[in-house]
RNA sequence: GCCUCUGUAGCUCAGCGGACAGAGCACCGGUCUUCUAAACCGAUGGUCGCAGGUUCGAGUCCUGCCAGGGGCGCCA
């Protein structure tokens, strides 16, 4: 009999991996028993079984029984018979219709406590990102105005985008990508010219096309402030460039409050300086993507008429049909001015020259076109799109119940004309964590009402709290155990009971929900888990006391131990989703 | 016209091809001389939008419908 060893690290999945090997170790023997049949062995998961009392995990031995010729049953029997012994496995069971089922062992879950307390926040840490580099593109919205409530839901899930990949062990970048060279900065520039004169008293009326937005108003009071009437000789370049600045600071710290700080700013217009754009069209010309035509190869005779009543000079197109695009595109206008498709396709050629081993870029739904078209210009580059990993997040809303309609209905914050909702307004409504929590937890491609009464009710109604309070219940004990005089040293963990287990069962399991996240983009996952493991220890904290009259001292110290890694994981959980960890509430 | 997402309990949503489909809320009934009850315990509640198919096994995969949301299309 063979003793299997514990992988060092011992997050449940390499338990899994084990097991996993373990039982097809055993397979093997019962072929060269000659208890099966020779089959090549095809390779099952183990998995989570849904309900109590079935273990930790369940080994389907029914998708054997054809290739075995036997019963699921009787496969599975002879499995069991066969295990290797392994140090961190309790009881193993067969159950019909051909499940075997395997528990953890205790001790082994008891040895997990101080280990945790041992490891700090490192204990999760995953290496499947060991040695490679990350880059999370997010928020990336121009300077034209303050971050939305739809820029708030990409800038929530891209950082916890980034904070899991850190967590999966990856080195990661945090960028964002903007344009304040493009027509919608000088009108926003000339906009605050002209609310600039408006303050120096002019009458200068804001045409129905420029920024109404208020905040223009407050920027231009400020400059008025500080440099008064010499404004009046400054062109629309110096409001623009102030205008910038003072978005850039706006957005920075709108992002700050709700804990995200980016690494990197990239300019669209450094591609434009470095004359980038220009060798990545040469290059496409040269692999004979490009072509020079008033009208797209394959257009019909309604759109070569519609071109031609348009008057269209020939333009440069980039033959995207080629690679599975619906139509071609055009990278250079008649006019010589690149469309956004060319710089859009120069950056990401950039990022990967960067050499990242991930990429992921966080977009609206309406980018989906657009996406495509960028893959396909990476390809014929010559480049291999396959690091760039796209999560499109669909519209989010921030809504509030009507109860004389019956239905949620969309606020509109606005006190000011021509204001729309910011995540300013979003966090004053609400709170950051509550921003933090709600916006992750969704799945990206579900539409979220982000219900700002909701979100702050404070039960367990809202996980935000529920989540917050498993750790404000661990920090309550400890605080009351410090007047009291009582430590955790030389804890015999021996002394705890099912529920502890049950819970150190369950956060084992963060390691297998960090995993997933950032190997299907899905970084809601955690959110969901927080939760879930908030709903393991509530009934705990309540049936399990540290300083009670009734509780040992002995057995006291053993449940102040488990307490302390509880916190520890909840602590964990919460940086994670970038959310604060109060002491008390 | 094309693309895309969603449809699971009264509501908001989970659910990696596996065992009797889950949680919170709402509704009903309980629990504070014990580390804050912002909590806990219990009960009720389901033809997983519809129809086929693949599979030993489908809420999950495939196809087609139905319903609802969002986007793109026009050299922006």
């Amino acid at each position: 009999m063979r003793i299997v060893r514990l992988p060092r690290k011992s997050a449940l999945e390499q338990l899994n991996k084990t097991l996993e090997a373990a039982i097809e170790s055993a397979l093997r023997t019962a072929q060269h028993d000659g208890d099966l049949p020779q089959f090549e062995i095809p390779r099952i998961p183990v998995s989570p079984p849904k309900r109590a009392g079935q273990g930790d995990w369940a080994y389907p031995a029914m998708g054997l029984a054809r290739l075995a010729r036997k019963s699921p049953l009787d496969i599975a029997r002879l499995i069991v018979d066969r295990l290797p012994m392994l140090d961190f496995a309790g009881k193993t069971e067969v159950a019909p219709p051909g499940f075997i089922n395997c528990t953890i062992a205790d001790d082994y879950l008891r040895k997990q406590i101080d280990a945790i307390l041992a490891a700090g926040q490192s204990f999760f840490r995953l290496d499947i990102g060991a040695g490679k580099r990350a880059q999370v593109e997010f928020v990336s919205a121009n300077p034209s105005g303050p971050i939305t409530i739809g820029h708030s839901r990409n800038a929530v899930v891209g950082d916890a985008m980034a904070r899991l990949l850190e967590a999966a062990g990856y080195a990661v970048q945090r960028e964002y990508y903007y344009n304040n060279a493009g027509n919608q900065m000088i009108i926003l520039g000339k906009s605050l010219q002209l609310r600039t004169l408006q303050e120096l008293g002019e009458d200068a009326p804001l045409p129905a096309d420029h920024y109404q937005g208020e905040y223009l108003v407050d920027i231009a009071r400020d400059l008025v402030a500080e440099r008064g009437e010499s404004l009046r000789g400054e062109n629309w370049r110096f409001f623009k460039d102030a205008a910038e600045q003072v978005m850039f600071r706006w957005i920075k710290r709108s992002l700050a409050a709700i804990n995200i700080q980016h690494d990197a700013f990239f300019n669209e217009t450094s591609l434009f300086e470095s004359e980038q754009i220009w060798s990545v069209l040469d290059a496409m010309r040269e692999n004979g993507h490009v072509y020079q035509a008033a009208h797209w190869e394959g257009a019909d005779a309604d759109e070569i008429a519609d071109v031609r009543a348009k008057g269209y000079e020939p333009a440069v197109w980039f033959r995207s049909s080629s690679f599975g695009d619906e139509k071609d595109r055009v990278m250079v206008k008649s006019d010589g001015v690149p469309t956004y498709t060319l710089p859009d396709i120069a950056y990401h050629a950039d990022k990967l020259r960067r050499g990242f081993d991930i990429a992921v870029n966080v977009l609206g739904t309406d980018h989906f076109s657009q996406a495509a078209v960028v893959e396909y210009g990476i390809r014929a580059l010559g480049m291999e799109p396959a690091p760039i990993e796209v999560i499109f997040l669909q519209m989010v809303r921030a809504v509030r119940w009507n109860e004389g309609l019956g239905e949620f209905e969309a606020v509109k914050q606005s006190k000011r004309a021509g204001e729309f909702d910011t995540l300013d307004d979003l966090v004053a409504m609400t709170s950051a964590d509550a921003v933090r929590y709600h916006m992750l937890a969704r799945s990206p491609n579900s539409q979220l009402d982000f219900d700002v009464d909701q979100v702050v009710k404070q039960s367990n109604e809202n996980p935000v709290y529920y989540i917050q309070n498993a750790y404000v219940r661990c920090a309550g004990i400890f605080r009351e155990a410090a007047e009291r005089g009582i430590c955790d040293t030389d804890a015999d963990l021996s002394l705890l009971g099912e529920s502890e287990l049950r819970f150190v069962r369950k956060a084992l399991e963060i390691g297998n929900v960090i995993e997933q996240a950032v190997r299907h983009y899905e970084p809601q996952k955690i959110a969901f888990f927080a939760q879930e493991l908030a709903g393991v220890f509530h009934p705990i904290y309540d049936e399990v006391r540290v300083l009670h009259s009734e509780v040992p001292a002995e057995t006291a110290k053993a449940r102040l131990r488990f307490y302390r890694a509880a916190k520890a994981i909840f602590r964990y959980l919460l940086d994670l989703m970038g959310m604060s960890a109060p002491e008390r509430m």
